[in-house]
DNA sequence: ATAAATTTTTAGTTTGAACTAAAAATTTAT
DNA sequence: ATAAATTTTTAGTTCAAACTAAAAATTTAT
C-alpha cells in the first residue's frame, strides 16, 4: 500500500516517462512535483526499496511493470472520478481536478469497480483523454496539436494538453469543446498566432493556446 | 481547514460528547481513537488554539459551537457517502464504514451540496442514523433499544448502535433489516437473552446482541 | 485525612516527508 | 583536457503526529 506522497511521485514520474521516454531526472521530478531535489531523492530510495522503480545514483529513474500498473491505477480512479462528477454531480469540466485530485487516493478495489460499471465503463475522461481499464490498459487515442495544422486544414477537437481551470475556461469562452469542429483559416509567421474557425465565428488564438489543443488525426 | 488527524479527533469527541453530554476526558478519546492519553493532550492543544474545544488541564473538553459545526460537517458527508455507497453502487451496509471513513475527508462543499441533491436529499443513512444538513441541523430519531422491551412487545427496527461489519452480517444472517418488525417473546433472566419473533420465525439472541438494536418509540 | 489508585501531563524519542546548505559527481564549454 | 556550470546527493534540521517513561495532579478508598 503507497502513501499519498508515494502515490503523487508515482504518477509524476509516469506522466514524465510518457512524455521523456527515458529515464527520469530527480530535477524533473522536484519540478513537476513543487518540491526539492534532495526531497526526491529521498523519495526515489524508498519507492526503490518498494520495487516500484530502478534507481540507480545520477541516473534517473524508470518505473517498474509493477510501479507501472500502480500509476495506471491511480490515474484510472482520477479519471473515473473526473466523469463522475461531470456526468453526475454537474460540474464543469474545468471544475473537477482538484477534487479528482483528492478521490484517486481512496483505497477500495469495490469502490472503483462499482463506479466504473455505475458510469457505463467509460473510455474517456471529460478532457479527452482515455481511461485505463482495471489491466491498466488503455487505448492511445491518434491526435496531433492544432498547432500542427496548415492554413485551410480542419479538425474536430479531442482533447486538451493542460486541464487547467483558466486554461479550460478560456476555451469555454470561445465555445471551443470536445467534439467541436476547427478551421484554420490562417497563420501569423510573426507570432505564430492562428485565425480560426469556430461555431462559425471567427476567433484569434495565440500559439500557446494552439499547441494545448488536440485534433483527431 | 482541518488535517485528517484533526478531523478524526473532531468526530470522535462529537460521538463522545452526544453520548455522555459532559466534557471528555483524555483517556476516553485516547480509548476511542486507539492511541495513547499523552498523544490525545498534544492534539487537544492544538485544537484549543484552533478555537474548536475548550480546554482546561485535568478537567477534560467541550467542542465550541464551531467545533460542532465542524464535525456535525464531517459526519454528514460521511452519511451522505454511506448513502451514495447502498443506493449507487451495490454495497451492502455492512461494506461502507471504511470506504465512507476516507471519502468523509475530502474536501469540496460543491461536491458534498451536489451529491447531497443527485441522492435526493436522504435524512437517514443506510443504518438509520440521520444526516445532518448543511447548517449541522438534523432531527433527533426518537428510538430505544430492543433490550428495554418487555415480553409480548413489539416494534420496528429503525437503526443499530454498532456499525461493525461484524454485527451487521450476523444481523443479515437472521433478517433483520431497517423496517423489520420485531416481536420479543420472552426473555431470560438468567442471561439477559432474548427469544425474538423475526420474520415469522423464532431466535435467540444475547443481551448483547439486542442491546445494539434500535426500535421506533 | 492520608494512602493508594487512577488520570493527565511533561519531557524526550521516533517516523515520514519535507527543507537548507554544502559536498560530490556529471556534463558542457572553452 | 581542464575549468565552469549544472545536477544530484549527503548531512543535518524542521514539523506533525505519534510514541514511552516518568512526574504531577486528581480521585477513591480505607
Amino acid at each position: 500500500m503507497f502513501s499519498l506522497s508515494e502515490e503523487n511521485y508515482l504518477k509524476s514520474i509516469y506522466h514524465l516517462e510518457t512524455l521523456s521516454g527515458k529515464g527520469i531526472s530527480t530535477n524533473a521530478i522536484a519540478n513537476k512535483l513543487n518540491t526539492k531535489p534532495s526531497s526526491v531523492t529521498d523519495m526515489i530510495k524508498k519507492l526503490a526499496d518498494k520495487k516500484v522503480l530502478v534507481y540507480k545514483k545520477y541516473q534517473g529513474v524508470t518505473l517498474t511493470s509493477f510501479g507501472n500498473k500502480s500509476a495506471t491505477g491511480i490515474i484510472r480512479k482520477h479519471r473515473l472520478w473526473e466523469v463522475f462528477l461531470v456526468n453526475k454531480l454537474n460540474f464543469s469540466w474545468d471544475e473537477v481536478h482538484d477534487v479528482a485530485e483528492q478521490l484517486e487516493h481512496i483505497k477500495s478495489a469495490k469502490l472503483i469497480d462499482e463506479l466504473d460499471a455505475f458510469l457505463g465503463f467509460p473510455k474517456k475522461d471529460p478532457h479527452g483523454d482515455p481511461i485505463p481499464n482495471k489491466e491498466g490498459k488503455f487505448h492511445k487515442i491518434e491526435k496531433r496539436l492544432l498547432s500542427t495544422l496548415e492554413e485551410n486544414q480542419s479538425g474536430i477537437c479531442i482533447g486538451v494538453n493542460d486541464s487547467s481551470s483558466e486554461f479550460l475556461k478560456y476555451l469555454d469562452k470561445y465555445q471551443i469543446s470536445l467534439g467541436q469542429e476547427i478551421k484554420v483559416i490562417s497563420k501569423e509567421p510573426f507570432d505564430g498566432s492562428f485565425l480560426i474557425l469556430v461555431n462559425k465565428k471567427e476567433i484569434t488564438i495565440s500559439y500557446k493556446i494552439s499547441n494545448n489543443i488536440y485534433i483527431q488525426s
